[in-house]
DNA sequence: TGAAATGTTGGGGCG
DNA sequence: ACGCCCCAACATTTC
C-alpha cells in the first residue's frame, strides 16, 4: 500500500491549476488539510472568516465529489500539519509556496521538522505569475517603480499554462482527525456579503466568465466608475486562491488584444508588484518604505477614525465607500483611493489604522496588496503617490459618479438630493461635513513640508 | 491612478 | 476701427 501524501492548503482553495494537489494525486492517496490559526499575526479578519467558512465548505464538497477528503484543523499551523501527517502516516507533505514573510517562515520550519521525521517536504509553485524576486532590471536590480517592474515582467517568459483539476483522488486507509468549519459570527452582520458573493472555485470561474463575456474593452474606462459594474470583482476569489492569476492570464490572452485587456492584466500586475515588495521588505505592513515618514506628525484621533469607519464623515463618496465596505466586504478601487486619501491626508490618521480596518472588513483582504496600497496612498511607499496628491472627495465624486447613483445606493439619506448637490449636499441646505477640505489640505501640505525639512 | 494657483489666449462688450 | 477690460477656456506650474 502506497503511503499517502498530505497537501497543506492555505490561500489556494481550488482544484484546478494546483501543482501541489496534482503532484500528490500522481503519487497515490491524498489527504488535504487546512489549518485555521486565529491567534497568528494577520489571522483572517471578520469578512475573511466569513469567506473562508464558505470557501472551505465549497472545497470540501468539490474534493469529496472526486473521492478525496479535506480535513479541517485549528491551532498553530506547522504543528497541526506535522500531527496530521503523522496521523495518516504520510510519506510527503506538499504545499503551494506563499510569499508572505510569516508563511515563508512557516514553510521553512515545516520543511526542517518534516525532514527530521523522515517525511518528504515538497514546495510547489505558488500564486503569482512571476516568482517574487525573479523580476529584475537589466543590471539585476530589484525594481521599485511599477511601470518598470511590469515592463520587465512582460518582457520575460510568459507564465506556464494552468493545470487541469485532478479528476479523481484516492483516499488513504487512515485519516487524520479533523474539526468542523469555523463557525459564522452570531450576529448576522454578513447578510450583505451573502447577497453579493458566491465563494468557492465555481463562483470564481463564473465571475471570470461573466466578466470576460461582457467584453473587456470598456474596462479601461469603466473600471473607474463605481456607479457601473465595470470591474471583475474577482479580488476575494483571487485572495483565497479559488482562481489563480495564471488562469486569468491565459483566459485574457485567448481574447483579441485590446486596451481593456491590457489594463485588466495590469491590475494583476499590481498584485504581483505588491507581493514582490512584501517578499523583499517584510516590514511593509508596519514600517513606511521611505524612512523619513517615520517622523511624520500623524494625529491620534480615535473619534474621527470611528466616524470614518462608520461612513459618517459627511462627504458622500467617502461615506458611500465605507458603507459599501461594511455591507458587502468590498469597495470599488477608485473609492478605496478616495477614502484612503481622506483618512491619511485630510484626517492625518496613520495609514496603518486604515490598513487594520480594511484587513478586518475586506473579504479580499490580502497582506501584500493592502500594505503596499496604503503606503502608496500615504506617499511613503514604492512608486508612491507624491505627498501633494490629495484627492478632493467632492471633485472625485463629481468626476467618477456624475449622477450620484453610487452615493444614492449606499447613503440612502441622500437619495432625494438633486444631482447638482449630491456630492456637496451642504451647498443645497444639507448637513455640514466633519471638516473643511481646504483647511485640512493646507494642514497636510504643511506637515509634509515640515517632514521634508527635518 | 490630483488639485489649486497662476499664466496665457482670444472673443466679445464697450467707450 | 481701436484699445481696453472682462472672463471663459485652456495650459502651465506649483504644491
Amino acid at each position: 500500500m502506497i503511503r499517502p501524501s498530505l497537501v497543506w492548503l492555505r490561500r489556494d482553495l481550488r482544484l484546478s491549476d494546483h501543482a501541489a494537489l496534482t503532484e500528490a494525486a500522481r503519487r497515490g492517496p491524498v489527504v488535504a488539510v487546512h489549518v485555521l490559526d486565529e491567534a497568528a499575526p494577520w489571522a483572517p479578519g471578520g469578512a475573511s472568516l466569513w469567506w473562508l467558512h464558505h470557501s472551505l465548505a465549497a472545497l470540501q464538497a468539490d474534493i469529496a465529489a472526486i473521492g478525496g477528503v479535506l480535513i479541517l484543523r485549528r491551532g498553530e499551523a506547522v504543528g497541526e500539519v506535522l500531527c496530521a501527517a503523522a496521523e495518516c502516516d504520510a510519506a510527503a507533505v506538499l504545499w503551494s509556496r506563499h510569499d508572505e514573510p510569516q508563511e515563508q517562515a512557516a514553510e521553512t520550519r515545516l520543511s526542517t521538522a518534516l525532514a527530521a521525521v523522515g517525511i518528504e517536504p515538497v514546495a510547489c509553485r505558488g500564486d503569482t505569475l512571476f516568482r517574487p524576486g525573479s523580476v529584475r532590471g537589466r543590471q539585476g536590480q530589484p525594481l521599485q517603480v511599477f511601470t518598470a517592474f511590469w515592463r520587465c515582467a512582460l518582457d520575460g517568459p510568459p507564465p506556464p499554462p494552468p493545470l487541469p483539476a485532478p479528476n479523481r483522488l484516492e483516499r488513504p486507509a487512515r485519516l487524520p482527525a479533523g474539526t468542523s468549519l469555523p463557525p459564522l459570527p452570531a450576529p448576522r452582520w454578513w447578510n450583505g456579503l451573502q447577497a453579493t458573493w458566491g465563494p468557492g472555485e465555481a463562483g470564481a470561474a463564473r465571475r471570470l466568465r461573466d466578466f470576460l463575456d461582457g467584453g473587456v474593452a470598456p474596462y479601461a474606462h469603466d473600471r473607474d466608475r463605481p456607479d457601473r459594474t465595470g470591474t471583475s470583482m474577482l479580488s476575494p476569489h483571487l485572495a483565497f486562491g479559488e482562481i489563480s492569476p495564471r488562469q486569468i492570464w491565459h483566459a485574457v490572452h485567448r481574447l483579441p488584444a485590446s486596451d481593456g485587456a491590457r489594463v485588466f492584466l495590469q491590475e494583476i500586475g499590481w498584485r504581483e508588484f505588491s507581493r514582490h515588495l512584501l517578499a523583499r521588505t517584510p516590514s511593509l505592513p508596519q514600517q513606511p518604505l521611505r524612512p523619513e515618514f517615520s517622523a511624520f506628525p500623524w494625529r491620534d484621533d480615535p473619534d474621527s477614525f470611528a466616524v470614518w469607519c462608520r461612513g459618517r464623515t459627511g462627504f458622500p463618496i467617502v461615506d458611500a465607500g465605507m458603507r459599501q465596505l461594511w455591507h458587502t466586504g468590498w469597495m470599488h478601487n477608485r473609492v478605496r483611493m478616495i477614502v484612503a486619501s481622506f483618512l491619511v491626508k485630510n484626517l492625518l490618521i496613520p495609514w496603518q489604522q486604515g490598513q487594520t480596518w480594511f484587513w478586518d472588513t475586506l473579504a479580499d483582504a490580502d497582506l501584500a496588496s493592502n500594505a503596499a496600497s496604503w503606503q502608496w496612498v500615504a506617499g511613503c511607499g514604492a512608486d508612491a503617490a507624491p505627498y501633494f496628491r490629495i484627492f478632493n472627495p467632492v471633485l472625485q465624486g463629481e468626476k467618477f459618479d456624475p449622477d450620484g447613483a453610487y452615493v444614492r445606493r449606499w447613503v440612502p439619506e441622500l437619495a432625494a438630493i438633486p444631482a447638482k448637490f449630491i456630492h456637496r449636499p451642504w451647498d443645497g441646505g444639507g448637513p455640514r461635513p466633519m471638516l473643511d477640505l481646504k483647511a485640512t489640505r493646507e494642514r497636510a501640505l504643511a506637515a509634509f513640508r515640515r517632514m521634508g525639512e527635518t
